[in-house]
DNA sequence: AATGAATGAGACTTCATTCAT
DNA sequence: AATGAATGAAGTCTCATTCAT
């Protein structure tokens, strides 16, 4: 897909269309936000990067607060991807869900420690802030639901109670963004991803012989 | 001539002497940093909410790089008070550190939410950012350690993997600093708190029939 | 549409490109080094007399200090042409030095000015303050090394020192500096120029009957 | 006049009575001015001098202005005292006063260097910028008065502009002053200025053989 | 007589944004 | 589509000055 303009990706190309910068320049702003902070979001700063001058930058965008804006919109596109449909048990659900999910961390990492910090939120103007609080807890509610589901079926162990089990899963998406930061070889990361999952589903169903 | 005065509780006293000035404005700092994000820690917005002119900032600190030394300093001291000494047994002693760690959260919910986030670390000079990395580090070796620890002694369930747990119990931890933003009943969350340990803990020392 | 316009002479040209401003800021600065102190030059004070913003100094200077580097270079610049090559009598050539800085001082008031207090050394950062002062001492001892020369020659008057003849001649530099701050004919002060340099040079040839 | 206080230098002395504050304070004053210019002349700078605290300047002076005001009375004075009376030659009265004049520079080098800077005409208002000018142009009318008077009793030499010789004798007591910003000794300066005056005094009275 | 906290003005500098070219 | 100069607001920090203690 990027293979033609591998070949010639020294060459400094100007004067690209719209669609073609706009993508560019949100993914720039990505990668500032994640790997530098808010502060450092400034449209110096994108256009340096871009190897424009700043003032065209609001040629593509209205406004820096449009640049977060399109982020945002971005990021929840990838994240809904990450919910699986048409899996009946919950339990199954929530694997495949957790799975994906890891695997958008290991793709797209800067995004996800930007949804970790709150560079976003801050950045952003009032509605994409909603908009990706919401994206936020319906991941929260899946799990959740998942859970809950499985419950009510009786699969889950039951000393289990699934608010409790949703704080574990979360935590555990949580803390490898967190990992993720730092380069890793992506192998390992996926293997270590599932022996994570192995752990936490043994966890959810195992039987408690008694609370005490 | 103050007499009246002083009945009112609305009366801002000046001229605060330059230790408790000091203190007040590295809470407003985490405050700040906390709810509204780097963006917003600005000589103003601290001054503002301390009642003096921003140029009176500077009578007690040299720079807006210093008051995030001494907000990190701070949150350092904090989290040392989380370790545990002289406790044996290292499911025991990582108990321990769970209970303090999540009790911390629900102390300063400001401050646990602004590790949290990246924004300290973007807003503090290189050596507090570096100090409060070490800091963070330190925390999730504790936690590897005590697991190590735990397996050598043969305290862990077979399919355990110190690393795999470590990422579960660091990412309960980080999850419900997420969850302590919202306030929430302290009371409830203690338990909640408890009832976290007690399913991470069963799932440390189960022995796992097979690894599938 | 800018027919009308172009006649009245009041309207200002805004948008120049940086080399002109540039050129332009500097010759203000030198101005208001010269005729209100260091204490004047302030990016508003440029800025009002330019009929720009102080923010915009911003786009050609780095800094206040990089102004002030460049005043020193323009400066240094114009000095180094007072220094006559291929003069090989040294009275000679300390006379065509000694006319040509006169010339200078008329030519540039502002910039002698300057030379004469030390605003521009306080303004200027350490580099720039330490070739300042180089292009001060170097003027000193060119003419130092004309009358050694000279005296060596023989050609100088035997009760004359060329150590006390050197503080004489760069005094009535000084001296004419300071003048030339008052506006004067210009075709007198000239006359003037070469009067004074009559009279040293007199003085250095004339024979000292004795020393008392 | 010192002695007794010189054994107890290194003791701080505090809340000295205004009297000697003041003159501290304005003593402080010359040096900050002439060593460190306009810009340094801060009301912290003073007060770190004299061992204060900046709000006790104000206690003793009503404003920055206003120790300015006493620095250049102080000055007027010193300098007043350089025009000799009672001398009826005007080639010797103006010999006792280069002399005078010249034994001023070393016994307040900081005094002499202020003068030459503008520095002090800068930082004073502008009763006290003009009355600091009004010195230094009834210096030269001193010295243009003798000679004019000296040309008169026809003990000028025909070619000797009495104009042009104030440049010549007022620019080699410029000259020195700048000279003696670097620390010199004393004894040598003294016969180095003596030697000054005597090639000006055979300069002035040395009949010229014709103008061309 | 002095300290030490505070104010308010003003300095330098950065930044989003506009606009002529 | 992009550059490059400019604006105006905002941010950090300094400084003269005031005042309670």
């Amino acid at each position: 897909m990027m293979s033609v303009m591998d070949d010639l990706s020294i060459v400094k190309e100007k004067r690209k269309p719209t669609a073609v910068r706009k993508r560019e320049i949100v993914d720039i702003a990505i990668q500032i936000l994640a790997l530098d902070g808010a502060r450092a979001f400034t449209a110096k700063n994108i256009a340096v990067e871009a190897g424009i001058t700043s003032g065209a930058i609001f040629r593509h965008f209205e406004s820096m607060e449009a640049i977060v804006g399109d982020v945002v919109a971005l990021i929840e596109t990838i994240l809904t991807g990450d919910f699986p449909v048409g899996v009946e048990d919950p339990i199954k659900r929530l694997k495949v869900f957790f799975l994906n999910r890891t695997k958008t961390i290991l793709t797209y990492p800067n995004i996800s420690r930007l949804l970790l910090s709150d560079h976003l939120e801050q950045a952003a103007g009032h509605d994409a802030a909603r908009s990706l609080k919401k994206a936020k807890i319906r991941s929260r509610k899946f799990v959740l639901e998942c859970l809950q589901e499985a419950e009510q079926a009786g699969s889950l162990g039951s000393g289990v109670d699934p608010e409790v089990a949703t704080i574990i899963v979360i935590g555990a998406i949580l803390s490898m963004s967190h990992a993720s930061t730092r380069v890793v070889d992506k192998t390992k990361s996926k293997k270590r991803y599932e022996d994570v999952w192995t752990v936490i589903e043994q966890m959810l169903i195992t039987e408690r012989l008694s609370d005490r």
